[in-house]
DNA sequence: CCTGAATCGAGAAACATTTCCTGATTGCGT
DNA sequence: ACGCAATCAGGAAATGTTTCTCGATTCAGG
C-alpha cells in the first residue's frame, strides 16, 4: 500500500462500529441472514443515513432492497477494525482496575490478547490473575522486545504512568491504552489512547448541572418520597 | 425548557476543560499567579486558540497581556463543570471495576461522591469497600428515593445492566454512568454516559492496524532483539 | 508618554460530521 | 412482465468544531 488507499475514518464512526458489531452478533444468533441500515438504526436509536455512511467508510457495500448479508457484515467490520489479527498486550498495574481489565474475556474477540501483567508489588509477583501471570516491572522492557508486544495498557497511578510509558516505548510498543489521568509524552510513532475518567465525569456532571437548572425535579415519582436517611 | 439561557457547550470542550483544570492546579502549587492560553497550549500540546475558545465557552474572561488569574480560572472551571456542588451517587456492581471506582478518591473533588455500593452477592452485604458500605440490591430503589440520589454508576455485567438502570430510574436518578457494554434504554429526562471500553478499543486497534501497514516496524531499537520467548 | 510585545476577543474561514434529498437497484406481489 | 416499496448510494445542505486573522487592550521599558 504505497499511496494511502486507506482514507482516514472519522473517530465517531470508529466508535460506532463496535455498537453495530455487537447488535449484529445478537441478530445472528436469532438466525437472521440479512439486515438493513434501518434495522440497525432503529435498535441503536441512530440515524439510518449515518449507519450507512459509517459502513460505507469501512468499505462495506450492501444491496438495495436486501441490505447487508449479516455474516459478511460482521466479518467486514471485524476485518476493518483490525479484530481479525489479534495483537498481544501487556498490562502494567495490577490494582483493581488492572484486575478488572484482565478479566474482560471478550477483548480477545476484539483483537486484544493480554498475555501478562506487571506490577511493582513483590507479593503479586508470580501469581496469576484471571489466568495471566504477574511479573515484576524489571522484566517489562526485555519481554516486550523479545515477544514483540505492540500494545501496552497502563493502569498504574498517575504519578508512575509516564515512567511506565517510557519503558513501554523503549521496549518497542506502538500503542498505549492509558487509564491514568495524565497526558503521556511519547514519540510520534506511538499511538496513545487516553481513558480519562475525570474527563468523562466532567461531561456528565456539567450536563447534569445544566439539566437540574432546567428541570430541578424529575417527573413526580408515583410513590411519595419517604423521609431522608443518613447512611453510616 | 423555556428559552435556553445556557448555550450548549461542545462535548470536546467539556472533555478538555478537566485537562486544563489539572494542569492549572499543578501550576498553582508552583506558586504562579497568572496563566495565558499559550502556557496551557504548550503544556498540553493543543492550539492556543482552542484553549481560548474553550475558556470562552465556559464563560471565562481574561485580560490582555496578563492572561487569566490562576486561582479564579481554576474556580471558574470547577463552577462551570458543576464540581462545586457535590452530587451523591450510588454504585451498583462491586466487582473489580466497581471496587476500582470506589477507590478513586479524587471524584469528590470533581463533584461526585459515591456514598454506597450495591451488589447481589450476599457475601458482600454489609462489608465496606474503601470505606463505603455494600448493600443488597433490594434497598437500591428505596434508598435512592429517600436520599435523593441523582447519579447511578453501573458496573455490573452487560446482562444485568438494563435491569439495574431501570431500578435507578424508578428511584428517581437523573444521570447514569454506564460501564457495561450495552446501550441502556432510559426515559428522556435521564442522562446516560456510556464508558464502553470496546468502542475505545476499536478505535485503538484500527489505528494500530493502519499504522502497522504504513510502518510495520518502529524505528530500529538500539539493542538487537533477543530470541522470542513463550510465557507460561 | 510613547513604543512594542504579549495577549485576549471576536469574527471569518476552513474543515469535519451529520442530516437531508434524490436517483438507482432489487425483490415481491400481482 | 410490471409496478411498488424498500433499500443502498452518492451528492448537497446544514450543522458543529477547529484554525486563522486581525483589531483592541494592557503592561514593560525607554
Amino acid at each position: 500500500m504505497s499511496h494511502n488507499p486507506i482514507k482516514t475514518v472519522p473517530e465517531p464512526t470508529l466508535r460506532r462500529l463496535p455498537l453495530y458489531h455487537r447488535f449484529l452478533q445478537e441478530l445472528q444468533q436469532s438466525g437472521r441472514e440479512h439486515v438493513s441500515c434501518t434495522d440497525i438504526s432503529l435498535n441503536l436509536k441512530l440515524d439510518a443515513a449515518q449507519v450507512r455512511k459509517d459502513l460505507e467508510a469501512a468499505g462495506i457495500v450492501g444491496r438495495p432492497r436486501i441490505g447487508y448479508v449479516l455474516k459478511d457484515l460482521v466479518d467486514q467490520i471485524e476485518e476493518f477494525l483490525g479484530w481479525k489479527n489479534v495483537n498481544e498486550a501487556f498490562l502494567v498495574g495490577a490494582g483493581s482496575l488492572g484486575v478488572a481489565l484482565l478479566g474482560y474475556k471478550k477483548f480477545e474477540q476484539c483483537g486484544l490478547k493480554i498475555v501478562a501483567a506487571f506490577d511493582t508489588d513483590p507479593a503479586k509477583e508470580g501469581t496469576r490473575i484471571h489466568d495471566k501471570l504477574v511479573l515484576p516491572m524489571g522484566k517489562l522492557v526485555d519481554l516486550t522486545q523479545r515477544m514483540h508486544i505492540l500494545i501496552g495498557i497502563v493502569t498504574v497511578p498517575a504519578a508512575q504512568a509516564q515512567e511506565v510509558a517510557d519503558l513501554m516505548v523503549s521496549g518497542g510498543m506502538r500503542a498505549i491504552w492509558n487509564f491514568a489521568p495524565v497526558r503521556l509524552r511519547v514519540p510520534g510513532h506511538v499511538i496513545v489512547h487516553n481513558e480519562d475518567l475525570y474527563c468523562s465525569l466532567a461531561s456528565l456532571s456539567q450536563k447534569l448541572s445544566k439539566a437540574l437548572l432546567a428541570a430541578p425535579t424529575a417527573e413526580p415519582s408515583l410513590a411519595p418520597r419517604k423521609p431522608a436517611l443518613a447512611l453510616n
